[in-house]
DNA sequence: TGTACATCAGTGAACGCGCGTTCACTGATGTAC
DNA sequence: TGTACATCAGTGAACGCGCGTTCACTGATGTAC
């Protein structure tokens, strides 16, 4: 398998691919590891596609380093998982923000975040899964989701909205936070169902996804 | 805790709360055993809300029985879990079939059927996480979405899109699939959110729900 | 009416696994005097 | 320039858990002769 550079036999079972253990962090540098530790994470997240499947002895085989290490950094597996999410969030968000403010006009603005969302949706499984898809009670109680989802994607979702109900002049004008729920309730199915069930005989992709963005875009439009 | 009829002791952990064996079926009814399983595990399903936490072991207990009687009846967990389900995916298109049935048009009809459908995910939730939100790796094989789900409660919306196509004279006319499938993206995103984040600060759940069915189905009219 | 045998519905005990987490410790590096 | 000490970034070994699953078995019940 894996050759000895040295004579040594390792201590853990014999077949197991062995990471070359991280040289040490020079003394005040301890906070490396946690970058480090993070990254590995996201990298095993991606890789597995299941957060049941990355384990905390993995994480740190990856990283180079023995199990115990991983809690000077986190205080249990959960805080782990959601402090990669945390960088996907702020992602998700400016990547949406982006994609908005390249339209000509707030309607197409509302398209393109759609179109963003879903991609991102789609290019991220994993994360998309924990951060919309986890059940309430595996979610740390300190997420909860107007901190975490609310105050950033969603808000600029209800702005959006908002700025499209005056740009076309509605009267009477919808609730624009009612408006953005249904439109996040869009895009997210489509989003999750097209990761859950692949085998599905979906129609061409990029159409479905046109489809299901026109759709109720034109239901708010004037008549 | 629990009083002992016998003087005997059980020989498992003392603490644990004991069901009473369950009586052997007699002979050519091995069967029996089968059923009984089967609402244990749904029970269990419900209660627990995470169909992790419903080890074999826990079913066997709650049905009065050893753990290897289960492989009796079911070649493995994952067997059992979704033999649970496939109860309710009859159930489920059966109740959307009766909403749509009453309705007195097929605009309407599809409207009940949408709001059929979320308040059995919401009433479901467990199961609904089954059969919709299962990440595609821990589905069984023989689990293909073509014959679970398509063939009956999919089925049955595309004909009815087509029904109101047909009703509104639409020209031209969409194509039922896509519209289909958007339909459904709707009311699966908003059922999944409202069990994924029930700490998110929804509003008005039924006027939610009324927006949500209404603004794509507004899109499809003629205008 | 009796008995050997087959069948069937289960049981009891164990295997082996991987996991999250804890605990007491080590040894390199910097600092104070 | 030397040395005692504190600090810090880790390590190694183990605990205890619950799980899915397997294996050899038991003992009640029916059946053939």
């Amino acid at each position: 398998m894996t050759e000895h550079a040295t004579a040594e036999a390792k201590p853990e079972a014999s077949g197991t691919p062995v990471t070359p253990r991280r040289r040490r962090a020079p003394r005040g540098q301890g906070e490396l590891l946690r970058e480090e530790i993070l990254e590995a994470t996201e990298r095993l997240l991606i890789a597995t596609g299941d957060q049941d499947a990355v384990s905390i002895r993995a994480v740190a085989e990856a990283v180079g380093v023995t199990s115990p290490s991983i809690y000077l950094h986190f205080a249990d597996k959960m805080e782990l998982i959601f402090a990669v999410c945390e960088r996907h969030f702020q992602r998700f968000d400016e990547i949406q923000e982006a994609a908005a403010a390249a339209a000509p006009d707030p309607v197409q603005g509302l398209m393109e975040r759609g179109r963003a969302y879903i991609k991102f949706g789609l290019e991220n499984p994993e994360q998309y899964r924990i951060l919309f898809m986890t059940k309430p009670a595996q979610t740390p109680e300190s997420w909860t989701f107007e901190r975490v989802i609310g105050s950033v994607a969603f808000e600029h979702l209800v702005a959006a909205v908002a700025e499209c109900i005056e740009f076309l002049k509605l009267d009477p004008p919808p609730d624009a936070q009612m408006v953005a729920i249904t439109l996040w309730s869009m895009v997210h199915g489509l989003t999750s169902l097209l990761l859950n069930h692949p085998k599905f005989p979906w129609p061409d992709r990029d159409a479905l996804i046109e489809d299901v963005l026109t759709m109720p875009i034109q239901g708010l439009l004037p008549r």
